[in-house]
DNA sequence: TGTGCTCCGTACATCTATGTATGGACGGGT
DNA sequence: ACCCGTCCATACATAGATGTACGGAGCACA
């Protein structure tokens, strides 16, 4: 029936490793959800037994325990970097944060899908939704800087980030349509253009 | 340990009805997703044995298959209600539909709670991926028709009705920090207020 | 060659879930 | 009083998932 992993034998590939495992559960979990991820069929996938996983895992709970923290780290480092690529133009150093932040394809479609089943498991662990409400604290603080760079408002600043924020989340989660992920790019970018510049630079062009 | 349902006596309640059965079913779904909607559970819920639900439904698929079309048609009944409730005013039309979007608190949240648990079963399931498709495309459609009354540009009305869904959707998922859910509803509208009103009577005020 | 460590297979016990078969409780109508 | 339709309980078979215990293959290294 499935493909079965391609059954390889011992010498060809080497013993996993912890990292493996993870791997593997975190493709579980992007294709399935955290309910999908099951010692059996991870391991069925990896091609080896359950032993393998006990011998690495002390326990199911472990994993998933590992699986979190594994993506909070990656998520820092994400924001460390997007922190430090800041040029002179605020313009230019949001657009760069939106081509960021909606940089669909290749990999980054596993790591939204992978985000939206953990928003799903937040909604029952309340450890879970601590860790979520820290990350979105992170970004959107990150959102708000470029956005007082751009409009010179705070306050404003915080509601426009906190818009394009949820708006972002949101295309995630309406994927792929009614608006496919390159269109939310694009009329993100058309609305601080008609919108947010015009305002700064107030009535100079009418039409 | 679990309350267990308040042990009843048969004669205290009636027998229990197919609605009851997706009643509860409903309930498992807000709590713990699809994946948690198990026969002995809701059983248990119910306070009956899994023999009353085989009696009411031939299958567990046609429980979660009833559950789905009993959601899409109330989200059809709500959307003919919504187009018809229009007044005169543009501006307060989008408003009210601002607050029929976003009225959090009663049946509200659980409702939201199910519509993500859906979208999460929409990632694994074709089916349910075009059921949702079809009913954002009818809500935003219904944005789109505001927005265009408010502003008379067309382009620009299916782009503000797509970031404002978008929005909408992604604060559901946000639920319930960094922003809570009257903190969204005011935010919208003060963008309404400051961004698109402002542009729509150009530059007569400027302070 | 042999010894020890790393990694994995196998077998067993246990739990939970679905689906089916069957019988029984209950109430309404005649 | 009887029967019958509705609704539910019980018992059984089956399947899949988690842990645990134990053993063994394979490799590095002396």
């Amino acid at each position: 029936m499935k493909p079965a992993a391609k059954t390889r034998k011992r010498s060809e590939t080497p013993r996993l490793n912890r990292e493996d495992w993870l791997a593997a559960a975190f493709m579980a979990v992007v294709n399935g959800g955290f309910d999908k991820v099951r010692v059996l069929m991870i391991a069925d996938a990896l091609g080896v037994t359950r032993g393998s996983f006990y011998w690495h895992f002390t326990d199911h709970a472990e994993l998933v325990s590992a699986l979190l923290t594994r993506w909070k780290d990656r998520e820092i480092e994400i924001d460390r970097t997007l922190k430090s690529e800041s040029t002179a133009d605020p313009q230019a150093d949001l657009l760069h944060l939106l081509d960021a932040a909606l940089a669909h394809g290749g990999t980054d479609l596993e790591n939204i899908r992978f985000e939206l089943a953990l928003r799903g498991l937040g909604r029952r662990d309340p450890v879970v939704a601590k860790m979520l409400v820290e990350v979105d604290e992170m970004r959107m603080s990150l959102f708000a800087y470029k956005f007082e760079r751009l409009t010179g408002d705070s306050k404003a600043a915080i509601e426009l980030a906190a818009l394009f924020y949820l708006a972002i989340v949101g295309s995630h989660q309406a994927l792929s349509r009614p608006v496919s992920p390159p269109q939310v790019k694009e009329f993100l970018k058309d609305i601080i253009a008609n919108y947010l510049i015009h305002r700064q630079t107030p009535a100079r062009k009418n039409k």
